[in-house]
DNA sequence: CTTGACCTTCCAGTAACTAGAAGGATTAAA
DNA sequence: TTTAATCCTTCTAGTTACTGGAAGGTCAAG
């Protein structure tokens, strides 16, 4: 199958299928005109590399869990524990999202929003307080 | 004030601060020896993008907010959709990590974890359920 | 035989830094 | 005074995971 084949199949763009190919996630052959030649074995990298891409894992983890994939002898644990990790990094992030939300949504109501020209978001970012304690 | 304690003070790695004159945030002085030379404005700026920076805006947004803090004419209800817009990108952010986090919790709950081959973690991503319905 | 939709490679850019090399300036101690 | 440590300078390149675009080869249809 030729790349665009490929990437509908996937879901992938094509440039990102290169580019995993660039990086040796992927190593389809060539047919005689020098064109991509994806094998199902392929589209079926590809679709993995998509899945496991959309679930937060990093390249980098993509290429492990690709590796424990094909790995016949692998235990499901070393599977088990990295999803876990992945689960305490989306927590601390969403912690640390959740106490941004706060402070901005805090700003935002102190501020009057009209077009009198001092803003408390403003202040407090910069440090001002002009209503001590 | 040279840059270490211009770093010091505002908090920012002095790499960072000197990458954040490049991009034309801050145009410190300059002493006669060459080196960059902070003034208390400059060191005021540099803690306040350091703490724009921690709220989660990005360094156009950041330039934005600094070109709005030195304009005497604006209005806050400029700052103040900024704000609210941040928050909504925060707010969607949260809830794709948490969908993230319930797939993966999920499928670790699947998982047995032990020696044994087989992993459902493993064989979802790839699509392949042979529990089907 | 030309048109359009494919495909190829290669180069550059994105965001926001960070690391490191090579070398000059300053300061304190020996 | 020399030397060593610690600063500072510029410049290049690497990070993550792509994305866009240019210049050009291939293929199927009319």
């Amino acid at each position: 199958m030729n790349i665009g084949f490929a990437s509908k199949q996937s879901g992938l763009p094509s440039k990102t299928i290169r580019y995993y190919e660039d990086i040796d996630l992927i190593k389809p052959g060539r047919a005689s005109n020098g064109y991509r030649d994806y094998s199902e074995q392929d589209i079926h990298s590809l679709t993995f590399l998509h899945r496991a891409r959309d679930l937060g894992f990093s390249i980098e983890e993509c290429r492990l869990l690709m590796s424990l994939y094909n790995d016949k002898n692998r235990s499901s644990s070393e599977v088990k524990s990295l999803a876990l990790n992945k689960v305490a990094t989306i927590e601390k992030k969403i912690a640390e999202l959740t106490s941004m939300k706060e402070m901005l949504t805090r700003l935002a109501t102190d501020c009057h929003g009209d077009n009198r020209p001092d803003c408390p978001i403003l202040d407090e970012i910069a440090g001002e307080r002009n209503t001590p304690t």
